[in-house]
DNA sequence: TGACGAACTGAAAACGTTTACGACGACGCC
DNA sequence: GGCGTCGTCGTAAACGTTTTCAGTTCGTCA
């Protein structure tokens, strides 16, 4: 039996000994993995809340071999549909008594690998992530040849063998095109980030290019703006506001799409009369501005929670599998209503 | 000298093996704390790339007995503007080779209390927290008594002992409502989300009642919101848009500003005209709604840097410090000019 | 030439936990 | 009464790392 110094925390030592049992049985008592005397678990329990003990999960982990951790990568935590799905995955996690270490890629590859390699230092038990394309990505291939499971958010991979929950961003995209053609405009274009830095955006491109195509009309235009930059340039900003603009903008995401609102009245065009808006995403705020953001409404926080869950599965054995949740046309002003 | 399933992760036994060295050796080549020949190092690197070795934190951790791991709790991260101060902690954190354990309280004392239990059981170094009232906290007082140190967001303690990185809310809520009155505003009213669960709900609140008294308005109508509630009482609606109404309102968030701004344009009131408006965060969709919305600009990201930075020097044993940033009046046009 | 320090390396202990294995008593059954 | 079974518990090994301690081999200086 050692003695200790009173600053330092107990162990699981100190509580075997302040119970008079061994630690074995401490550890059972505490876990509950094995038959115990009542009167041994009282005792146990008794040493517990006298030393203020708390398991060491360093201990644990380091003898289960992994970690009951939950690794989440996302672009950026500034764009709150990002940050409600790691609300989502942090929900699910803590019911399930699991951790979430978190890191972000700023957009950027490289960050994105730096990060994975430092969550799996960690000895996660898999992740959960939001890559730039799903389809081909270093990252994953690392995954992969690891054995780490991993699931996606918001990314939507061709690939059946790489689990995700998210929604039909084609379908998503091609809904919320039909919507500006139903509401009589035909000179359309879509507005988008960093087309390369998104595979969804493309996804959603293409939506946008089949309602084009079903409807008749033929100009595709994109219109590339750029996540962080906040200034617009002028070749850009003229074909938005210029003579020959379009008269509806499908927006790849809500943000942007308050961006270009915001563009648009500066340059004296009014939203929805002269060009008719719809977003992507369904951030809350777009119900507040003025006017409101029709949009495409995620349900993120879901799509969070359905992630880990299925990671749970995953770990235990489970075939990747592409959940797709539904999606919904939320109507707003920036929309008028279809005929 | 053992030999191990092909498909385990590899340890530093491995690469000890495959470069023909101990490993101890392997230890000190990899965290360069000892003198080593250029040529063994070689060796072990040559070995580190050929096995794909990838340092077992849990190993160290559990023999450091610490982690390098900073815990993170913010009441929400829907509210952009805690998910900024986490990617200024997470900035901040990567570069210092440090990792991120993310929790979230929803404004209840209780998740609050469950949470930081569950990250003081991962050993983590420190924390970064926002609490409901930094003053009267079991939960601080819990981390006191453990001598875990912390270091608080938002929040701005009165108590030294208690470190923090925040700006100084009474000051800038005085500032607010200035603004509100040298633009010719007398009936103002504060606008607050659940004001028992923020300190700097009630700081602003004080700010706000000094600039009052100093412009002999006597006026200092609360009005309260509620966080979750999406819905906005009759009573409360009255109180806003009744014909007694504020001219002049001060929230104590910009989410909570542009909720008040939908809400008076729904009942027909127009702003800055009838209504003026200045909201507290400074979220960056502030600057894109119509009109743009004046507001108290915390720089969140900083906050969250400097307060890691500060929970570093903690750590290495330094005194606690309230560190105040510099805040900014960003007009905008919900805010008529000064005369 | 001998001593001494510097550079480098290895053996082994330690961090806190879980768990395989074995031991022990009590009990039921033939 | 012997034997297997069950419930309960302890001993000790193991997880992967860092670090102390103790060498060994040099070069250098008196």
């Amino acid at each position: 039996m050692r003695t200790r110094a009173a600053s330092s925390k107990p162990t699981i030592r100190d509580v075997a000994a302040e119970a008079g049992v061994s630690i074995a049985t401490v550890s059972r008592a505490l876990n509950g993995r094995a038959p115990i005397a009542s009167e041994t678990a009282k005792k146990v329990q008794a040493a517990v809340q006298a030393l203020g003990f708390r398991a060491n999960r360093t201990g644990r982990e380091l003898r289960a071999g992994t970690s009951r951790t939950v690794g989440v990568l996302v672009p950026s935590l500034a764009n709150p549909v990002f940050a409600e799905s790691v609300a989502g995955i942090q929900d699910a996690a803590r019911e399930a008594g699991w951790s979430v270490l978190i890191a972000s890629s700023a957009y950027e590859a490289e960050r994105e690998n730096q990060a994975i390699e430092h969550l799996l230092s960690h000895r996660v038990g898999g992740l959960v992530l939001t890559v730039a394309d799903a389809d081909r990505s270093a990252t994953l291939d690392g995954l992969d040849r690891e054995g780490m499971p991993y699931v996606l958010v918001y990314n939507q991979p061709d690939r059946a063998d790489r689990s995700s929950a998210t929604i039909d961003n084609i379908a998503a995209g091609r809904d919320a095109t039909r919507a500006l053609i139903a509401a009589g405009r035909t000179r359309l274009a879509m507005v988008a980030g960093r087309f390369a830095a998104s595979d969804r955006s493309k996804q959603r491109y293409r939506g946008f290019g089949e309602a084009l195509a079903e409807a008749g009309l033929s100009q595709v235009a994109l219109i590339e703006l750029g996540f962080d930059a906040p200034e617009v340039d002028g070749p850009t900003r003229r074909l938005l506001t210029g003579p020959d603009r379009p008269t509806g903008l499908f927006c790849s995401t809500d943000l942007l799409a308050l961006r270009v609102m915001a563009l648009l009245r500066e340059a004296g065009l009014r939203v929805p009369d002269d060009v008719a808006i719809v977003g992507f995403d369904g951030i809350p705020v777009g119900r507040l501005t003025a006017p409101s953001l029709a949009t495409i409404a995620q349900p993120s926080h879901e799509m969070g929670r359905r992630a880990f869950l299925h990671l749970l599965a995953r770990i235990e054995g489970a075939a990747p599998e592409r959940i797709l949740l539904p999606y919904e046309l939320r109507p707003g002003g920036s929309l008028p209503p279809g005929r």
